[in-house]
DNA sequence: GCTTGCTATGCAACTCGTTGCATAGCATGA
DNA sequence: TCATGCTATGCAACGAGTTGCATAGCAAGC
């Protein structure tokens, strides 16, 4: 598991609250490392209490008070392990191949009503293309003046946008294989 | 969850035992959805418990006695009722690019490492394209002569070797990112 | 004044997935 | 004959992830 992790990495490049994490696991490490604010909490809880994380009550005007969690010497050095060990293999759960072979047991107004689903998805992530390059432009306008984290956040942004490029010329495939069967 | 649906597809290509499905999670199907034998056997109870699929036991010479599994009416009509529904948003987990974002709190020995791992992932990487070349040319040596089934499953093999092409291109600006800094 | 919504944290129950282990028949080779 | 390995099935325990719910302060609009 992980989910920590991701966690310690998100906190080196920006110390927050528990909250302030679940946002960031919403947007940009979302993009490759899902998690929810309970899970988030509840996994802060247990790196605080062995350690990797040091808390610190911050009050806050107009809004309630958090806690803002830093990593420590404990946690960065768990990180820095975790770094030299082999990336684990990953558990690929891709639903819409499964419904594209499960199509040929189905009939035309079955294939027909996945057609349609699969535009949708295609236009949803077309829609998420477009962010990842809006945010491409916004967040790395001048790629010659990058530090070291900047460098790495933008080539893991590149895969994203590779990936995406990629899977919507598979849809298309995908679409054009539906629609001749 | 859809594991259920996945053994509903991969039943309905050819009947089986929970022991041969799991070998084919292990090849073909694990390719987009993975499972353990464990899970396969409890799914396939409670699915036989509710009238999805039937059981046949089948003595066998030379081996233990199997019991295959084949998908009952019902268990088709759950299928047919799951293609029509959305598509749901998939739970990311790509550890490696948290490996990669956390490469900026490491010193140069932990750089050094992780090019090393991500030099070790891609010759993996590039290990099953060339399975997945093989199998294309293998099972669709001839892609005008296809039923529908071979059709989809072709499309979703294309979808496979399409990722694979993307990462390992991916892979090789990610090193060079690495290696720049 | 009331509702809605956002920040901020957390519990409890449940389901899903993983890991370790167990059993059993038979084949193969040392 | 003994160990190893493959087919074939399954239990039990644990850990991770999901879902529903609860609380609380404050802001903004109706």
């Amino acid at each position: 598991m992980a989910l920590e992790h991701a966690i310690l990495v998100s906190l080196l490049e920006q110390p927050g609250s528990g909250y302030e994490l679940a946002r960031r696991f919403e947007r940009s490490i979302g993009r490759f490392w899902t998690a929810t604010h309970q899970q988030i909490y509840r996994v802060l809880k247990r790196m605080e209490g062995d350690g990797w994380v040091t808390a610190e009550e911050v009050g806050q005007d107009g809004r309630p008070d958090k806690r803002s969690f830093s990593v420590a010497g404990q946690g960065r050095a768990v990180l820095v392990e975790w770094l030299r060990a082999p990336v684990q293999p990953e558990a690929v759960r891709h639903e819409l191949a499964v419904k594209i072979r499960g199509a040929a047991f189905t009939d035309l107004a079955g294939r027909a009503s996945l057609i349609t689903e699969v535009e949708r998805y295609r236009a949803e992530h077309e829609a998420l293309l477009g962010r990842y390059l809006n945010g491409e432009k916004r967040d790395f306008p001048d790629t010659s003046s990058l530090d070291a984290g900047q460098r790495l956040q933008h080539a893991v942004l590149r895969g994203g946008i590779a990936y995406e490029r990629m899977l919507l010329d598979w849809l298309d495939d995908v679409l054009d294989t539906l629609r001749a069967l």
